[in-house]
DNA sequence: ATGCCGCTTATTGTATACGTTGTCACGCGC
DNA sequence: GCGCGTGACAACGTATACAATAAGCGGCAT
């Protein structure tokens, strides 16, 4: 037993403290704050992130940061460019479509499987995760919405018992939510929890085929909410006026 | 030795540094060449990857030899553990069997597309990727055939227009090389080129239902030639003694 | 002789300092 | 008045130095 009582959750600011570390947590946290800020729209697309603020602000050094804002980047979540430093990326149109693409294929490709494998427990969880979804949305809490909603299709991916296919899926629902933020129209936002209950209950008597065309549907249903026109950026009406 | 051996005629930005090059450059350079490393085994599962070592063996400091280690390590090729350093990783039979349901999935969906958008072009930029795995397997230079072998399904997958689906399909093909390296027979290295060739033909036809269930049987195949038998690693001979 | 404990060493993790580069603003010339 | 060049500043990228930790090893006590 460690005697010293590690209560490291609550740092005020400081930040001379190299004992005690659990780095390796924190970070995971930083990592995690940042993340969900994004996710949840409290830091919108195209939004600076400057190295020594988050640095100031969570009270590490720039180092520690960097890593986490290249694994940011790694997951899209924020574009790192050479020498601009770090901002919250604002997808691209053409992304978006690959992203819907990508999750019409993988997770409409995983109900079956998670139809067969789903037990009461998960479908309480699910269902649990739905309400929440909905409580936020008559609670006009749109960050909360947007991230519930994200919770529920990363844990249905989940369900399907492959890893590796729930982390994609999961990084997917990231970005979506980025693109929603983006693209997104105030009216709708992402998913209705209609479907996502109608869902639950084609998995729970596993009609995993029928889950799959609902779950399509469903997708492209969200996708087709977004108003997505390629809003002239900065850039291309300069490049089009040099290249005529 | 050649330390700087920049072979920058790929990109021709403007900066004209003398010193020093393009980091960022050099930094994705020495990316590949770990990756490439690991893909064609010839840093096989296992093998540590000391810091110190690497910073040298590439001229610089153990900073930007991190950056690149997590990069490795967020695409699982390499392990990370906190105060132990990096290593290559070892996939568990798991991993392997999930990559391969991935594949399963993801490259089978895909063919319909590819066979859609495929051009003359693609087709002779395939046949040659074949060709380049086939020469490499008649000179049993296994290294190499994996590597192409790992660009032909890759470079399928690019020819669908998703590039977030494709890098997904990409960093598959990465790991399933670890898991060849780890499972694999020596018989038997992954695919065989008989298989690519009637892919193509298929998908030049614009048969993609067709091309999908071949690829299917494909990657089939090539995961039974695996010998995925959970081999006792270091620890598990002692604790099956501890328990029994 | 054997098992335990403390020391040493090697290796990673973190922070800070420095150099480079991109951006902005001010001033000059046309 | 407008455009361009130069200079200052700020932010990022890299390197180096330092600290902390875990493993390996030898000595000592029983």
């Amino acid at each position: 037993m460690s005697q010293h009582q590690d209560l490291a959750g609550q740092r005020a600011s400081g930040s001379r403290r190299g004992k005690g570390g659990d780095g390796a947590e924190r970070h995971e946290v930083i990592y995690r704050s940042i993340s969900d800020a994004i996710i949840e729209h409290r830091l919108k697309p195209g939004a600076r992130l400057r190295e020594d603020a988050l640095a100031e602000v969570f009270g590490i050094s720039r180092t520690g940061i960097r890593k986490i804002l290249q694994r940011l980047a790694l997951e899209q979540l924020v574009t790192l460019t050479p020498r601009r430093g770090a901002s919250v990326t604002r997808p691209t149109a053409d992304e978006a479509r690959e992203v819907f693409e990508a999750r019409q294929m993988v997770e409409c490709g995983l109900m079956p499987e998670v139809a067969q494998r789903l037990d009461e427990q998960s479908v309480n969880a699910l269902r649990e995760l739905s309400a929440q979804e909905q409580k936020a949305l008559q609670e006009g809490d749109h960050s909360a919405a947007i991230r519930h909603s994200a919770d529920f299709h990363t844990h249905i991916a989940c369900l399907a018992g492959n890893a590796t296919l729930a982390e994609f899926v999961e990084r997917l629902c990231f970005r979506s939510s980025l693109i929603l933020a983006v693209y997104g129209r105030p009216g709708h936002l992402g998913c209705e929890t209609h479907d996502h209950e109608a869902l639950i209950s084609l998995l729970r008597e596993g009609r995993g085929q029928e889950a799959a065309t609902l779950m399509g549907h469903h997708l492209r249903a969200v996708e087709a909410t977004l108003a997505i026109v390629e809003e002239d950026q900065e850039a291309p009406d300069l490049h089009q006026i040099f290249l005529n």
